[in-house]
DNA sequence: CTATTTAGTTACTAATTTGTAACTACCAAT
DNA sequence: ATTGGTAGTTACAAATTAGTAACTAAATAG
């Protein structure tokens, strides 16, 4: 959760966005939606301009709000997959309408995403 | 339209977010929704914490955006309606989700906005 | 013994967003 | 002449979010 909307007027659809509004978490969301499962190299290929740092981070935050789940293998290296959880799964309807709305405007590459 | 999200990935939940992540804009929006015109000043009694300065910046990116609509009358001292444009009610349908989502994790206050 | 692999962490910096306080313009009423 | 009302603007500062580069750990491969 970011702390940007510490909004002291509490509003449903401002919750909302606190939770998948982060830079990067709409397109980890919706990896996870297509992918069932994957791991923490995975996303720095697939999505190749988010850093480590920021990549933890906003998986991180997720975790914490309960959207997805961290599992970790204690292989060496290390293994580490993450899902969506039954929460997150609630998130793709949301994701759909922001999709077809924001799709609307100007079409292109990725939009096939939910297609 | 925010600049936080220069997204290179391009996503179309991500452009949708930029269009209304802004920190009052969804109230702006709602505000909007529920009374089909408000003016400059009335804003301010409805969001109590928002300053003149990020009110106007945030009514200026949604008007560049063409989600809502600002009529000035030629008055002293000055009137300035604001509206939602045809297509900011096209947001209405996602507001809603995020609505809904955002308001199952905790009944507040102004949940029943929707009602 | 050194390199490789994976999933990070740490210290630091940069970019973006939000906020504060004071100021402007114009007309009407006191 | 001063005050009041509306809708802003401006210069500046604070808070939040994102990014870089270098570093870690532990086992395995060569």
């Amino acid at each position: 959760m970011r702390k940007l909307q510490s909004n002291p007027f509490n509003c449903s659809v401002v919750k909302a966005i606190n939770y998948i509004g982060g830079k990067w978490k709409p397109i980890i969301l919706i990896s996870l939606y297509r992918r069932e499962n994957v791991r923490f190299g995975r996303f720095t290929v697939l999505i190749p301009d988010i850093s480590r740092k920021i990549l933890t981070q906003q998986l991180k935050e997720l975790e914490d709000d309960g959207l997805i789940i961290r599992q970790e293998y204690k292989e060496k290296p290390p293994r580490v997959e993450y899902r969506l959880s039954d929460f997150g799964k609630t998130l793709i309807p949301v994701l759909k309408a922001l999709h077809d709305w924001g799709g609307q405007i100007e079409n292109s590459e990725i939009n096939k995403t939910w297609n």
